[in-house]
This record gives structure tokens, sequence and C-alpha cells, in this order.
DNA sequence: CTCAGTGCAAACGATTTGCAGGGCC
DNA sequence: GGCCCTGCAAATCGTTTGCACTGAG
């Protein structure tokens, strides 16, 4: 739908949050990819993160997860899967199960939206923090 | 988990806060009660929304919704079902079919979490945004 | 009377934006 | 040389909090 941009530069700052982003599995906030990248490109700005960050997701070259919490995480694979919330700690991590299809069915049956997708969001207690729940 | 606070008052703000939640099925952030409870308490501080609010929903009288966007929702419906919310006008609607239980136990096979919840969240476009799409 | 709850305003944290300069094409 | 992109700082938006006062129990 969004026609690619063929006037968008591929700068250092471009190149390297989305390395950072595709090397960690731990779908960092915006703080934490800016602090990812600050190790190799010190005079980047937060605001150059979050532009370029939203850019990215829009172009489909990353992922914005819309899971719950307080901010906002972006994911290097882009592979359609769903995640797992820890209450206590806020990991997130993938959970690589089978897409339920038929959820969007029995969704569209009773409503009238266009279904585009759907998500789903776990939440839990990971390995870590079991001990002290 | 948490035992019930008998020091907790029946606040006229409180209330009116619950009241009016019951009442409607869109979902408002808390600005938008905010705006539903200052029509019958003017004086009504927006600090005072969110702490009832919040209050409200850790006793589970209310639901606060982790749906993605800027603003959390709350719900007056407690009992359990999914969401859809539409892109272009970013309505939120309850989507009420079956729950799949299996998904979190599909979940738990291939993960190390104690699984508490999971919470299916659709996206799509809305009968009244259809046209314009 | 007492203390949980309130209104108000200031504080806060995440994100966005305006602007002037910098560097890819 | 044009214009996309950046760094920086200020602005904005949602939400939280400190404080002195109020009113429910």
């Amino acid at each position: 739908m969004n026609e690619l941009d063929n006037n968008m530069r591929l700068t250092s700052q471009r190149q390297v949050i989305i390395e950072e982003l595709k090397k960690v599995k731990s779908h960092p906030t915006a703080n934490e990819v800016y602090d990812m990248v600050r190790k190799r490109l010190p005079r980047i700005g937060l605001g150059t993160v979050y532009r370029n960050l939203d850019l990215l997701s829009e172009k489909g070259i990353i992922n914005k997860l819309e899971v719950g919490g307080e901010q906002k995480r972006f994911d290097g694979d882009t592979s359609e899967h769903y995640h797992i919330r820890c209450v206590k700690c806020n990991r997130v991590e993938d959970i690589f199960i089978e897409r339920y299809k038929e959820l969007e069915k029995d969704a569209a049956s009773c409503c009238d939206y266009t279904i585009l997708n759907h998500h789903v969001q776990f939440s839990g207690i990971c390995s870590k923090c079991l001990p002290d729940a």
C-alpha cells in the first residue's frame, strides 16, 4: 500500500540501527536501541533513533510491537509470530507456534470489520522470575 | 491475590466512574472517562479519574486494556473477551468468540514461562471507515 | 474525629517536532 | 547544488505525584 520511497537514503545511522536490531532477540525499546547504537555512533541523537524506527517499521524492514506496557518495542524479525511478556520483569520473548488463522475467520463472522491481522499476546512469569514470584 | 481493602470508601467520584463505564461499550480512554464523568461531577480532577481507574482495575471491578495505541483504554465489562481495533479511526470493539484455550497449551510447550493469560487483538477497518479506505 | 480520597498544579517519562547545519546523490 | 537527514533542544502528550483540604465512615 505504501509505495516504496526511492529517495530514502541508506545513512550510516539507519544501517547501524537495522544491524543492531537484527542482531538481538530482545525486543528493545527505543531507548535501548539508542544505547546499542550509541556504542558505534556516539553522536547519534535520540530523535534520529525514533524517526528511523518509525520509518523502518512503516517500510516493513523492522517491526513495531504494539505489546502492552509503557514503552513501544521493536523487533528485527519481521516474520509474523506471537509474543509473551513476563509480568514481573517485562521481558518480551517470541512464541513460535503455528498461527491460528481460524481466529480471523471466527472474528469476521461476528463483526462487520474487514479484518487485516491479528496478534496474540501471552502474559506469564519467566523462569528467572518464577523463584521470587 | 490482592486482599480486598475494607478501608476503600465508596465516594461519589468512584460511583460515577463505575456507572459511566458500565454504561458504554466504547472502551474509553482516561480522558474520555474524565469527560463523561465531568458532566455529572464538574469539579472532579483528572488525577482522581486516573487514580480511580487504576484502583478499580486492580480490584477487578473494571478492566484496563493493554490494547496497542497511544493511550490506555478501560472496559466496564470484565468478562474475558477479545478486541478489534480499527486502524483508521482507532475505535475499539468487543469480539465475543470462544476463547482459544489451546493457545496457552501450545505456548507453554515451546517456552519456559508459567503462562497466566493470553489476549487476542485483531486489527481491521470498521464499516464506517471502509468507504474512505 | 480520623484518615482515605480529592482537586489542583507541578513533575515526569516517552515520544515528537522545529530548526539550522551537514553530507549523500 | 538540492534536499534528505541529522543533532540538539524545546515542546507535547499521557500519566503520576505532592500537598493541603474535604468528607465518608
